[in-house]
DNA sequence: ATAATAGTTGAACAATTATTCAAGTGAGGT
DNA sequence: ACCTCACTTGAATAATTGTTCAACTATTAT
């Protein structure tokens, strides 16, 4: 985190270029927030929630035997899951439902199973 | 990482249902994979470097005064990029520069900005 | 009321990871 | 040969994070 003005070891960088790039992409604010969400599809238990509920709704337990994991350990990723909006959950007596909260999770993991099969 | 035969806990669940989303859904590994993509993604450096890069060709210098760190913490930072095939290092003289590797890397954030606008 | 079921939550622990620091390459200049 | 510049790399440290365990809430049944 240092002041590029200050750390000479970087003055033979071109002014003009990282000017321009400076310029041009969004703020750290912004490409902030873009890691968050992508920091919450960068765990496989949660990937593999999100999979499974392309099938359509889950309760937490049909999920937790699904995965061989505990309610707790399904239940702390869906609140991660629920936090960033990418499901939505619907009671229905003693049973809460799941689903995906909208399409782009599923162009979002489609776009990155195309890079790695390329 | 319980069996679900052995667990008592989860009986209830809706076994037909969980049978076909255990065929629907891709392998584990598949799927582990994918969330080894997404960590790539998950730290707002690497986003930053990669938005730097959708302007143009940068070296390493040029990234490391446009964010503000140290050659070090940038270098370890693109090796990781590299790893995931998300960016190209081209050597000219004692200079390296850095390139997005394919389309994807734009396809992917671009999905990640509507999410978080909508 | 009491009990049982389905799920949530907080604290703790282990594992992962981003940055720093110091040392090490590889290329060009003298 | 020696030096400098532009990185790269390995080890260490601090911060973050996923799972477990135990306790708790909400709903239904008796």
């Amino acid at each position: 985190m240092k002041d590029q003005e200050l750390c000479c070891e970087m003055l033979h960088a071109h002014p003009d270029v990282v000017k321009a790039v400076r310029e041009a992409i969004p703020s750290e604010d912004a490409l902030i927030d873009l890691a968050e969400l992508f920091k919450v599809f960068g765990d496989s238990t949660r990937i593999r929630i999100l999979c499974a509920l392309f099938e359509g709704e889950l309760c937490v337990c049909d999920i937790a035997t699904l995965l061989g994991m505990t309610l707790s350990a399904i239940s702390h990723q869906l609140r991660i899951l629920r936090a960033a909006k990418l499901v939505v959950a619907r009671r229905e007596g003693k049973t809460v439902f799941y689903t995906l909260a909208d399409d782009h999770v599923r162009t979002i993991l489609a776009d990155g199973i195309e890079h790695i099969h390329e």
